[in-house]
DNA sequence: GAGTTAATTAATGCATGCATTAAATTATGC
DNA sequence: GCATAATTTAATGCATGCATTAATTAACTC
C-alpha cells in the first residue's frame, strides 16, 4: 500500500493553487498578496509562500515584490517559446524509444492511449480525446528514461495547458492528429528512429501552427 | 545607473551556496541540516530554506526530509540526460540565429568569444578557453529570444559545470572544438540554418562522447 | 485644482518559538 | 551478546511578531 505521506500544508497549498490555475478558476492576470492566499487556504503565510515559489519555478505564477503573486498570462510569444522547445525535445524522446529493446512494454504503455484517442474521436468526445492525448505524451516521456527531459516537458505542457483547453473547441476535430499518433507509435515499434523523430516533429509543428493561427485570428489579449 | 537592489538575505544565501557548490567547496554528497547552513551564513533558517529550495529547483541540491540538504552528485547517467537535451536544444537556438535578419549584432556578440577561444588555445590557457567557451554558449542563447530555452540550458550547463571543470585537464587540447565554434558561427552568419544545426549537434555529440569516455575510463564514483 | 508633501496602511523579509516526529542513543530483557 | 523498547536529541513544518519600506491616501500649499 502507498504510505499516504500525509500531505504537508505546502503540498496542499501548491496542489490547490495549481489546480485552480489550470482550471482557470484563478484566471491569468489574477493578482493577490500573500496574506490573501493564506486566508483563502486557511493557513499561515509561510507554507503559502513556499507553494507560490514552487509555482513560480513551474512558470505558472510570478512573485511581484510588494504586490504579491500574479497568475501568469500566456502570450502568443510564450506559446512560440514553448513549442520551439517541444518540437525538438519530444521527438528526441521518441527516437530514444525507437532504439530501445523492450518494445513490448512500450507498446503496452502507448497503445492504450492511441486507442483511446481513436475511440474518443469516433465518439466525438473532445474532452476524452484531449485526456488520451495527454496520456500518450506523458507515457512516452515516462518510458524514455530521462528525468530531466520529462520534468522540462511536463512543465512546458502545464504552462500551455490552459491555452490548449480553450482552443480545443475552436479547431477542427483532430483526425489528423490522431492518425499521427498511431503513425509515431508504429515507427517507434518498428525501430525507425529518424522516421519517428520526423513524424513527431511534424506533428508538433502542425499543432503549433494551428494553435498560433487560432490565437492570432481570435486576437486573444492574453490567456 | 543600476539601482543596486540591495541584495536580500535569500539572494546572498543563494549566491554563496551556489558559488560554493560550483567551485566544489561544498563537494557533491555534502549534506547538512538547515540550521548548519544558517549558522555558516549568519542568518536565520527562513531565508536559508528559501535559498535551498531555489538550489533544489536548479537541480544542484536535494532536500532530504529530516536530513537537511544534500549537494547532488552527478553520475554518468546524469551527464547522459543532460547531453541528450543539450544536443537538440542548443542546435535549435543556432538555427534560430541563422534565420535572423540582424546578423551584425549576432556577430558582435559571438565573434569575440570565438576569438578568445582561439587566442586561449594558442596560449595554452585552458581556463581562459573554458571561460570563452562558456561565453560563446551564453551569448548564443542570449541572442536567441527564447527565455525558457535559455533558462533550461543554463540550468543544465550549471549542473554539469563541475564535471566539466574536472575533466578539462584530462582531455586533449580542444583544437577541434575551437574550430567547430568558428564553423558554427560561419554557418549562422551565412544563414545556413540546417548546417548550423548539424554542426552544433555534432559538436555537442562529440563533446558528450569524449566526456562520457573519460568518466567511464576514470571510473569516477560520482562527482 | 494641480502638484507636492506628510501620514497612513499594508506587504514583505526575516527572526523566533513551539509542537511534532524522526533519528540516535541508551536502557532493558532474554 | 543481541534484539527490542524507552528515552533523549534534534530537524522540520508552521505560526507569529516585528521592523522595514513601498503604496496609498490625506493634507496642504500656491
Amino acid at each position: 500500500m502507498t504510505v499516504s505521506q500525509k500531505a504537508s500544508q505546502v503540498d496542499r497549498a501548491y496542489g490547490e493553487l495549481k489546480a485552480d490555475i489550470m482550471a482557470n478558476r484563478l484566471p491569468p492576470g489574477y493578482q493577490a498578496p500573500e496574506p490573501e492566499f493564506a486566508i483563502r487556504l486557511g493557513m499561515s503565510r509561510t507554507p503559502v509562500r513556499e507553494a507560490l515559489l514552487r509555482l513560480q519555478s513551474d512558470g505558472l505564477v510570478e512573485l511581484v515584490p510588494r504586490r504579491g503573486a500574479r497568475v501568469l498570462p500566456i502570450s502568443v510569444d510564450d506559446m512560440r517559446e514553448i513549442y520551439e522547445i517541444l518540437t525538438v525535445l519530444e521527438p528526441e524522446a521518441a527516437v530514444g524509444l525507437a532504439l530501445r529493446e523492450d518494445k513490448q512494454s512500450i507498446f503496452e504503455a502507448l497503445n492504450p492511449a492511441v486507442c483511446a484517442m481513436e475511440q474518443a474521436l469516433a465518439d466525438g468526445d473532445l474532452e476524452a480525446w484531449a485526456e488520451a492525448d495527454g496520456q500518450f505524451h506523458r507515457k512516452l516521456l515516462e518510458c524514455h528514461n530521462n528525468k530531466r527531459m520529462n520534468d522540462i516537458i511536463t512543465a512546458l505542457i502545464e504552462q500551455s495547458q490552459r491555452v490548449r483547453l480553450i482552443t480545443l473547441r475552436l479547431r477542427e476535430p483532430p483526425h489528423r492528429s490522431t492518425e499521427e499518433h498511431r503513425e509515431i507509435l508504429n515507427h517507434i515499434m518498428a525501430g525507425r528512429a529518424e522516421e519517428a523523430r520526423t513524424a513527431f516533429h511534424e506533428h508538433r509543428e502542425r499543432a503549433a501552427k494551428e494553435l498560433l493561427n487560432i490565437l492570432e485570428d481570435y486576437k486573444f489579449p492574453s490567456l
